[in-house]
DNA sequence: TACTTAGTCTATCAACTTTATAGACTATTG
DNA sequence: CAATAGTCTATAAAGTTGATAGACTAAGTA
């Protein structure tokens, strides 16, 4: 399971995404539309900001707004940021990698094999889905709707 | 990332896989083994006795064998039965559903419908991966080695 | 029957992570 | 200089994970 970090993180970069257009937006605006408790969001914004994907302003007509393009932020990116590796065992994450002290051959271990497939094809679904690409998701899931 | 239950069931159960012709082996065996605290794996064996998986003999000549055929058993029935859901979002979890409370309408949730898409692919990938064909890629990796 | 073997059950624990709250501090705008 | 709004530090409750200790029970064997 993600944490709700990374969860809330990217429900407030969708958020931001569909009204980069305002100017920057308040924190209380972000935590009180996205069901998100104020003092937590601060924490995580700022973790947003000094990853770059953010920016922010202080003051009068302050906020945050975003920095890179929304097809340019992706959910592998923000998972890693919040939760570390998206790989479900260290021995086949690529950024975090940790040997196994229990594994008694890396190289031929099937277990690991099995994983290191998975870790691929989550990263790879992940890597696609940017904000631009999941705002396309969501149109495209309320036209079915009705 | 998979709980260390759930690595050292796999090792336990490939294990079992391999001697499966040599009667009830020893927790002590399976512990010294593959490098599992012997305690720790007492409580594992138990749970996968407890869930049809395996069985045991008490007494002299005792131990632990597998009850289901090695193709029957995967790793996703594994995972779940230590870690719980595989889905990384409460919603998209089939078995273990459950609803996010800050989310605004899960129809048409984006974030929703990747995490979907990836839950779908790694059930798929994990369902494959049977203790018979776990070992079949350590065979083939082994080969590749030399 | 008594002894040994080996799995089972219960309790406890330290360490760590997650989720969250409180309050003081700093920069910007008007 | 006062109001606004983001930033930083500390703290903490709650839950999870990984592990250990010891008593208990069932099965085989002499």
């Amino acid at each position: 399971m993600i944490s709700k970090k990374t969860k809330y993180a990217i429900n407030a970069l969708v958020h931001l995404t569909k009204r980069k257009d305002e100017g920057p937006i308040l924190i209380s605006e972000i935590a009180e539309q996205e069901n998100i408790p104020q003092k937590f969001l601060e924490a995580i914004l700022l973790d947003l900001k000094k990853a770059g994907i953010l920016s922010s302003k202080k003051g009068k007509g302050g906020g945050y707004y975003l920095l890179k393009e929304p097809d340019e932020v992706n959910l592998a990116d923000v998972m890693r940021l919040f939760d570390g590796p998206i790989a479900l065992l260290p021995c086949v994450s690529y950024l975090y990698y940790e040997r196994c002290e229990e594994c008694k051959d890396e190289e031929t271990c099937g277990q690991r094999d099995v994983f290191l497939e998975v870790r691929n094809k989550t990263v790879d679904l992940l890597k696609k889905a940017t904000l631009t690409e999941i705002i396309a998701r969501e149109d495209k899931l309320a036209g079915k709707k009705k």
